[in-house]
DNA sequence: GCCAATGGTGCCAAATGTTGGCACCATTTA
DNA sequence: TAAATGGTGCCAACATTTGGCACCATTGGC
C-alpha cells in the first residue's frame, strides 16, 4: 500500500469513526505504530486537525471543519502570489521559493477551471528575468536547502543553532549561536543570533552558513533585536 | 524534489501552458525523460486526463476538468509565501505586494488555529529592509497602486492603455498602447506594448507611467512577443 | 504511588521504491 | 527519408520508507 493510499485510509477512518487509537489505526491500515504516527505528522503538516490524548481514554480526533478550510482567492490574488514567488526565484533565494512554489501549486490545483483559463492569459504577458543587471551577485553563493529545516526548529522551538561559517576573507569557523532573527535585505539574507562564547549580537550571511544543525537540549530565551528608529541595520553588516 | 511535488508542477505547467512536451518538462521539472514518463502514466492512473500525440506538432494535452482538489497549505509554505511577497514589498513593487497580502490573509484566515500560533512565532523573527544596500534604486520612483487594476482590464479584455509617459531626459508624452507583455528584471518591471501610433513595439519603465486608464472600446489583437534563444531581451531597454 | 494504556521521538538496518541511462519501437510531419 | 515526438522494457545506482526497539511524557484508575 502506497504512502497516499494509506494517509487517505486513515482520513477516511478517523472520519468514520470520529475516534480512534494509533494501534486500532495500525491494525487497520496493516502497518505498524511507527509508521502511523509519522503518517499522523504528516497529515498534519498537510492541514488536517487532529486532536490527540495520551493517556487512558484519550486517542485520535480528526477535526471535521478542518478539511473543508478552502480560501478562494481572486485570479489578480493568486496572479501576485506567483509573481512574488518568481520575483524570489530570480534573487536567487531558491530554498525558500521551492517550498512556496508547492504552496502555490496547492492552490492552483483549487482554482476553478474558469478562473484558471484567466490566470493562463495573464501568465502569457509575464516574463521574469533570471539575474538583475543591477545587483552584484558575483561573490554570492546559493543557500543551502538545509538552511531551512533546520532554522524551522530552532526558530521555533528556540533550540541552538549549529553550523560552519566562512567569513568574507574564507576563513571558516565554527559556531553554535542563538537565532534570534532574521534580515532580508535583497539579495541578501542575515542570521542575526546571539553568541554565547562571545557574548555579543552576531550577523551571519545566509549563504556562507553551511552544515546547518539544531543542537538538542536546553532552549534558551528570546533577546530583544532592536533598530534604533531611522537607523539602518545595514552598517556593520557582513559584505 | 518528491515524486509528488513533482507531479504537482507537470500538472500546473500543463494548466499553464495548455500543451508542452515530454522533453520540456523534462527540463523544467528537472528530472530525466524517463521519469516524466513514467509520471504521465502515474498521473493518468490518478484519473487525470491527459491526451498525446506522437510525432511533429504533436505533445500533451491535460484536460482541464479532470480534476478538483482542495487547497491545504503547511505553515513553512505560508511562511515561504509572506516571505515572497514580504521581498517583493521590500524590492519596491508595493502594488502587487499589497494584492499579495490580501491574497495571504485569506490563506491565513483558513489556517487553523494551532499553525496561526506557529505562524505567528515564525513571523516575530523577521525583519526585512526596506533597501537593497546592492541595489542602486536612486533614480527610481515608486509604481502608481492604479497602474494594477488598470493593467487587470487592459491585459484580461486587451484593451489599448492609455498613459504619460516621462522618459529618461524627463520630457513627458501621452501615450494609447496595447499592452503585450510584463517583463520583471528585478528591481525594474517593463511594459512591453505595440505602439499603433508608432508602429512599432515600444519598451515602458513601469515606475515612469502615470495616470492610467483603459480605454474602452474595440479589443485588439495579441502579438508574438519572442526573445530568440539565449538572447538577452535587457539590450535596448529604457534605462 | 504505581501501573497500564496511550501519544510521541530518535535511531538504525533492512526492505522497498525511485531514478536515469540505454536501446528500441511506432507515429507523424516536413 | 529524417527528425521530432510519445512510449516500453530493463537494470544498476541511489533514495526513501518501514518496522522494530528503546525510551519519554501524560493520563486515569487502582
Amino acid at each position: 500500500m502506497s504512502v497516499r493510499l494509506r494517509h487517505e485510509a486513515i482520513v477516511r477512518s478517523l472520519r468514520r469513526n470520529g475516534t480512534s487509537t494509533v494501534a486500532n489505526l495500525a491494525t487497520e491500515v496493516r502497518a505498524s505504530r511507527r509508521t502511523v504516527l509519522r503518517d499522523i505528522s504528516a497529515l498534519r503538516d498537510e492541514g488536517f486537525v487532529i486532536h490527540s490524548e495520551p493517556g487512558r481514554g484519550g486517542g485520535l480526533q480528526l477535526d471535521p471543519q478542518s478539511v473543508q478550510t478552502t480560501a478562494r482567492l481572486s485570479v489578480a490574488e493568486v496572479f501576485a502570489l506567483l509573481i512574488s514567488v518568481a520575483s524570489m526565484r530570480a534573487a536567487g533565494n531558491l530554498p525558500f521559493a521551492g517550498l512556496a512554489d508547492a504552496g502555490l501549486a496547492k492552490i492552483e490545483k483549487a482554482l476553478p477551471p474558469d478562473k484558471m483559463r484567466d490566470l493562463r492569459r495573464f501568465l502569457g504577458c509575464l516574463y521574469v528575468g533570471q539575474l538583475s543587471p543591477l545587483v552584484d551577485i558575483s561573490d554570492r553563493e546559493a543557500m543551502e536547502p538545509a538552511l531551512l529545516p533546520a532554522f524551522e526548529s530552532a526558530f521555533l522551538q528556540r533550540q541552538s543553532l549549529g553550523f560552519q561559517y566562512r567569513d568574507a576573507k574564507g576563513s571558516v569557523t565554527s559556531r553554535v549561536v542563538e537565532p534570534q532573527a532574521m534580515l532580508i535585505l535583497p539579495p541578501l539574507w542575515y542570521l542575526v543570533a546571539w553568541d554565547p562564547a562571545r557574548t555579543d549580537f552576531r550577523h551571519f550571511r545566509m549563504d556562507r552558513i553551511s552544515r546547518p544543525e539544531c543542537i538538542q537540549g536546553a532552549s534558551f530565551r528570546r533577546r530583544r533585536v532592536q533598530f534604533a528608529d531611522g537607523v539602518s541595520p545595514i552598517r556593520g553588516l557582513p559584505r
